[in-house]
Parts: structure tokens; sequence; C-alpha cells
DNA sequence: CATATATTGACATTATATTGTCATAATGTC
DNA sequence: GACATTATGACAATATAATGTCAATATATG
């Protein structure tokens, strides 16, 4: 293969890309809308989402979500003024303290997630398992390529 | 069906929607490294990439690319700072001038995208067809429900 | 033709993200 | 233990993006 031309599947990857480009905006849109009541923003969110299950430190969010650190670090801050995360001791570590959901912030997700399923469950309904489970795969190894 | 609980495919649909913030942050990331040789951003290059064809107005690209109006905007203007793309009159619309590239641009398109070949071709390697056309029509029709 | 509505680009303001630098802390190497 | 390397969070400066407003233009409706 001379690479002066897309193969079938680069051509593929190429549209796949441009794709992925306005559904990541719709997304974003989508997740301003759900969170807007709450006074959240998809960012904010993704942070808590990212803590829910144990509190890790910023940098560790970032890592795991793939987003900058300082990025984290900015929203991590502006969800402790909204007293819906703060910081806990690490025992591991004496500077990167742990990020963890406060009561209320708890609530919030909660709440929030309740309305996130009913969207979700009307958005992914006519999709078929099968094809889901092809998209997810493929967009996370083509991810691993970069 | 309740709705206090994901569906199977919403909870796929809700995987997908958490690994294209990611592949979307990738994909930024990857392109702003294959255009920083010419001078360029991802961002940039969509532009270019969404008038290569044909000559459209600022708020016709937006709409095409799923970006904003105002963010075209800025990008054209940097653009045309770089003697990349210029205004031209538009026969049908006084005021809605056509974006079009110069020749400058046409080159370092034609060159840049022999360096998206490259790469394209490298990642897409391995996939088949099948998964590819199946991932893009699965975002696209997921995009649409947004 | 007249008028209402929608689109478009400019502009200003605010919000958000990126980048670079630094001090502190942790980890790895010898 | 001493040292270099890496990770982390804070901070500042800059760049980029989003929002709201406006005038000009185009389009639809009557």
């Amino acid at each position: 293969m001379i690479d002066t031309n897309h193969t079938h599947t680069a051509a593929l990857f190429t549209e796949i890309i441009l794709e992925t480009f306005k559904f990541n905006g719709r997304l974003i849109t989508a997740g301003d809308a759900l969170t807007k009541p709450f006074g959240l923003t998809s960012a904010l969110w993704q942070i808590m989402g990212a803590i829910k299950e144990a509190p890790i430190p910023m940098a560790q969010i970032a890592r795991n979500m793939g987003l900058s650190r300082q990025g984290v670090r900015r929203s991590t801050h502006v969800l402790i003024d909204k007293g819906l995360v703060r910081f806990e001791e690490n025992p591991d570590h004496k500077r990167a303290k742990r990020v963890a959901l406060t009561d209320k912030g708890r609530d919030a997700f909660r709440q929030l997630e309740k309305t996130q399923i009913t969207w979700s469950n009307a958005v992914a309904k006519g999709f078929s398992g099968e094809e889901l489970k092809t998209a997810l795969r493929v967009i996370r190894a083509l991810g691993e390529k970069l």
C-alpha cells in the first residue's frame, strides 16, 4: 500500500473523526441542558462522576477522564465553592488530597443520575447491544492508537 | 420499562459518551500535532476542510461542522491573517461572503492531506470496514437523537 | 409591495481552557 | 541515606470559546 491515497478503512476513519467532533459537541450541549437545573455543567458533572465510587486526587481524575490537570483543578474548585465536593486527607500523599463528594454532592449526583437514566434510555432505544458494543470497542481501540 | 435503571443499551451508550470525550480530546491532540509543522491547529484545519470543495459563508461552515458561528468567525480571521483563506463576493448574499482557500491555502491543505493520509492509514490498519461502518453509523445516529 | 421573521457577520463582554513556571512531595537509583 | 527524576497542585499569563447584542441582509407571508 503506497500511502498517497486513503485506504478504504482510513477514509472511514476520517469520516469518524469529523462525526466525533459533531457528536462530542452535541453531547456537551445535551449534558449542559441536563445538568443546568442543578446549576452544573457537563464538565462539572464529569468530575463528580469520576469520584462517585471513590475519592481520588485531581491529577488522577485528569488521567482517568482524559482531561488536563489544570482544567480538573479549576472545575474542582468550582465544585468546592458550590459545596458539592471537598478535599480529604490522603495518607499516601501529603499534597495530593483526595477529592470527595459531600453529602450535598452525593444527593445532587443521585438526582442527576435519575434524569440521565431517563434520558439515556430514550436515546439508546432502537439500538442493539451488539452495534453499541462494536461502536464502543472501535472508538476505544482507535483512541488507544493515538 | 421503568426508568429508574439503565437499560443494557443505555448503559453502553453512557460508556460511549465517556469514551467519546476521551477520543475527541485525543483526536484534537493528534490533529494539533499533525498540523503544527504547518503553523495550524485542528480547529483551523477543520475550517479549511470545510471549504476545500467549494467556498461557503462562515455560518454555513458552522452548521456543516457543528461549530459555533462565532468560533468559525474567529478561526476564519486567523486563517485570513495567515493568508490561507480569503473572502470572495457572494452573488446570493451581500454580507455573507464566501470563505475560499487561497492558492497558498490550497497548497498547504494538499500537503497536510498527504500527512493525514499516511497517518490515518496507519491508525485504521487492523480495523475492518464493517466495524468502522457500524461505529460511524452508530455515532451519527446517536448524535441525531440529541 | 409591505411587513414580519430569520440569517448573517461584527463586536464587546464574560467564561473557560491552555500553557508555562514554581515549590513541594513522592519515587526510583545508586 | 543521598541524589536525580517524576508527580502534584498552585499560580499567573495567555489563548480560546461562549454569550449577548446589534445592524444589515435575505426570506417568507400576507
